[in-house]
DNA sequence: CGTACTGTTGATCAAAGTCAATTGAGGTGG
DNA sequence: CCACCTCAATTGACTTTGATCAACAGTACG
């Protein structure tokens, strides 16, 4: 019988393996954490390259109350899920990078229960049930990926929760700063204290529970504290051990390969 | 009672071990989505009643930062997972009911990210790695039941953002009301508006970012508007309706059985 | 050029946190 | 059986955080 997308084939979490070639974003996260071999990586490239969709700026990949298509993941760009709720309010419930599994409930739920927006044009791998299905009954280690990722995207959602119930508007915009630079790192898209920022601080707020104006004051404190520097599209963290500090922040929860593998 | 159950043999072929009148609430809940067939609800509930732990009120049955062990579903009890942030603020990031998975990730991380403990005394069953690999080779559609509860979840989690993030304090409270009531109705451990409840205020605060007088305060709020009524550990919702639509609930998220099987 | 968004700032106000006590119930030991 | 102890629930007074309302400025873009 043919292993199923869903099955469960777990391993112990294996040694480090980085391929020095650049595969795709999700590949380069994955294999942080597997020892993904060369032919995995190529399968996996091979389907994420086969579908690719275009998504514009500021229009939505899938729709909350929407059946379920296929799954998506982030090629390149930057996306936000969000739900919204009676009132005009959008809670962001999470921030989509590149080599991130959008909506993976796809193949399981009967509806979306979340909006996924793409922050500046967007890049999407499309993949199919049938087709996740051959890829992972080809390579059960991509099927472990797969639940690593699941299980990362769930810590980073307590995460949030802990974020939202527990520090100050401060802390919170911090504490996300951090996280969104650590994850870009992960995907070699950050280094220095730099990375690119297309939200706009209404998405930031949104994210924090906290309203585009009071996010504004915020950011404009961790600015006139020397903590970041910022321009349209780039965001600078000038110190990050002193804003870690302040958010209470520690990469534990991202389960990355850095923190574990050494 | 069934705590005899604990030390049985796993012996008599199709017999049950736990009580037959009080079947795993897993399987009940799995089998409200899926078509679970005799034979897989069999084994699945010989599997839960191998391996039985008592867990005692207010200890903990994984430790934030501990090395992953086996993985554990709530046979009966309750139980909160929380993370700790400096300053001695816990925030609870879920409530696990009977039949609920309570770290499914303990087959793929590293260390455990959140520390669970028992709310009054818990049974739990436990399952290891392999153990779990051999019942989902041998029932590939109980893998597809263990995505669709890991993805219910997430679901959940991202409720609860939206929760903090948007909604005030007598909202929040009364949609985890609502949330708590409508779970319990699956697994047949709640109806006609009377639910068990074991949490104190400090733990419903917990889970909502509220302080504990806070929560106090609201409950006395829904309580002299009608809407609750309150025993030590049972507490009545005396106006689903109207509470729901207080809170903006809307148990889609739940992605519950009744609302997509048939 | 308008138009529309995003960022920015100020004034005011309500919601929730903090601090401080008190009450009440359950459990324990004498 | 009762005194005592602990923890949960409760209430009050006060403070603070962040929301709300209201402008206005900079920028991109048709």
């Amino acid at each position: 019988m043919a292993t199923s997308a869903l099955s469960l084939p777990f391993a112990e979490a294996g040694s480090i393996l980085i391929d020095p070639r650049d595969p795709s974003r999700l590949g380069r996260k994955l294999g942080r954490h597997l020892a993904l071999s060369a032919a995995e990586r190529d399968a996996l490239d091979r389907w994420l390259g086969r579908s690719v969709r275009l998504v514009r700026d500021r229009t939505t990949l899938v729709e909350e109350g929407a059946p379920p298509s296929e799954m998506h993941i982030v090629v390149d760009g930057w996306a936000c899920r969000y739900r919204s709720v009676a009132g005009g309010g959008r809670q962001v419930v999470s921030i989509l990078l590149p080599g991130d599994i959008c909506d993976f409930n796809s193949f399981v739920m009967r509806r979306m229960d979340s909006t996924i927006e793409a922050v500046g044009d967007l890049r999407v791998a499309c993949i199919s049930r049938s087709a996740l299905n051959d890829l992972t009954a080809a390579h059960p280690r991509l099927s472990q990926g797969l639940w690593w990722d699941s299980m990362v995207a769930a810590a980073i959602g307590r995460e949030w929760l802990v974020n939202m119930g527990q520090r100050n508007a401060r802390q919170r915009v911090a504490h996300l700063l951090c996280e969104l630079y650590h994850r870009l790192e992960q995907v070699d898209l950050a280094a220095d204290g730099e990375m690119p920022l297309p939200l706009t601080q209404a998405d930031l707020g949104g994210a924090c529970g906290m309203t585009p104006e009071h996010t504004n004051r915020t950011l404009r404190g961790l600015r006139d504290a020397g903590l970041i520097e910022s321009q349209p599209r780039l965001l600078r963290l000038l110190d990050i051990e002193q804003l870690k500090d302040d958010a209470g922040f520690s990469p534990d929860y991202l389960h990355g390969a850095a923190d574990f593998n050494h």
